[in-house]
DNA sequence: ATGGTTGCCAAGCAA
């Protein structure tokens, strides 16, 4: 059995307990990772999760907002529920997971959508946004010649050309602009990240995980971006053995705007 | 150029 990790942003968990039920029993990945949980800790579905062999479950919660969550069927390990620009926001999670006879760092993110206008002086929603991913600088792929890394999560960024659309009617639209662009592919490399998605489907193909809900036909507009990614250290990535973008979750009975991303490796 | 939908929770705000 490979070792298999998954991200979605579910938009809300305790509304979606059953398309994460199903996912989990069709699937089967060994960690999901969930973003926008909308969920107090007190009040998270454990039962339901246990009940389906995931015992092992690290959550960082709020009412209301954003919210993430790590859940495995492997033992989790939790690192740190990092403040990232210190506002209080639930967006972040870390926990070591044990694959291929090693400890695997696993990162959780949720990164600040950043509202309407992509302008840091005038919407400080943008401002948190590009602070937000200049503060993920601090967190590289590799911390020692053994370790391993995976960084997942909704980004709200879709930095490449193909990861929308259309870039040219998206350049002035928040998740494409250059600036967010950019920052997140500086960040990326600095930090010794591979875009896991990427090496598995070439940048020349469209290749999207989120679809507006404000759209008659979501499908047949496909008015898509890539704003979930995997990102692993070099030495996970040449053990990738394919990486699955569940478009059909789209389509699902009440579904989460984004899809579920799953990664499989060749060690257990 | 505008408005389109969803989820929080019960009015707008965030996405």
């Amino acid at each position: 059995m490979p070792f298999t990790v998954a991200t979605w942003n579910i938009n809300s968990v305790r509304l979606r307990m059953p398309l994460v039920e199903h996912f989990l029993q069709e699937f089967q990945p060994d960690v999901l990772c969930l973003q926008e949980t909308k969920c107090p800790d007190d009040v998270f579905p454990f039962k339901p999760l246990r009940k389906l062999g995931y015992e092992h479950i690290q959550i960082s919660g709020q009412k209301g907002y954003h919210g993430v969550a790590t859940i495995s069927r492997r033992p989790l390990e939790l690192v740190e529920k990092r403040d990232f620009c210190t506002k209080g926001d639930c967006r972040h999670l870390s926990a070591n997971v044990e694959a291929g006879g090693r400890k695997i760092l696993v990162h959780n993110f949720y990164v600040p959508a950043g509202g309407d206008e992509p302008d840091p002086e005038i919407n400080p929603k943008f401002r948190h946004k590009l602070d937000f991913v200049a503060e993920m600088h601090s967190v590289p792929a590799t911390e020692g010649p053994a370790a391993a890394s995976i960084l997942v999560g909704d980004l709200n960024i879709a930095p490449l050309e193909t990861d929308v659309w259309s870039h040219r009617q998206l350049l002035k639209v928040v998740s494409h602009t250059p600036v967010e662009t950019e920052g997140l592919e500086t960040m990326r490399k600095a930090g010794g990240w591979v875009d896991l998605m990427r090496r598995h489907i070439p940048p020349e193909e469209k290749l999207f995980t989120w679809w507006s809900y404000r759209n008659r036909d979501w499908a047949a507009s496909d008015r898509g971006r890539r704003l979930d990614h995997v990102w692993t250290s070099p030495g996970l990535a040449d053990a990738m053995n394919g990486v699955e973008v569940l478009r059909a979750a789209r389509g699902w009975e009440r579904p989460s705007d984004h899809v579920p991303v799953i990664a499989r490796f060749d060690i257990d």
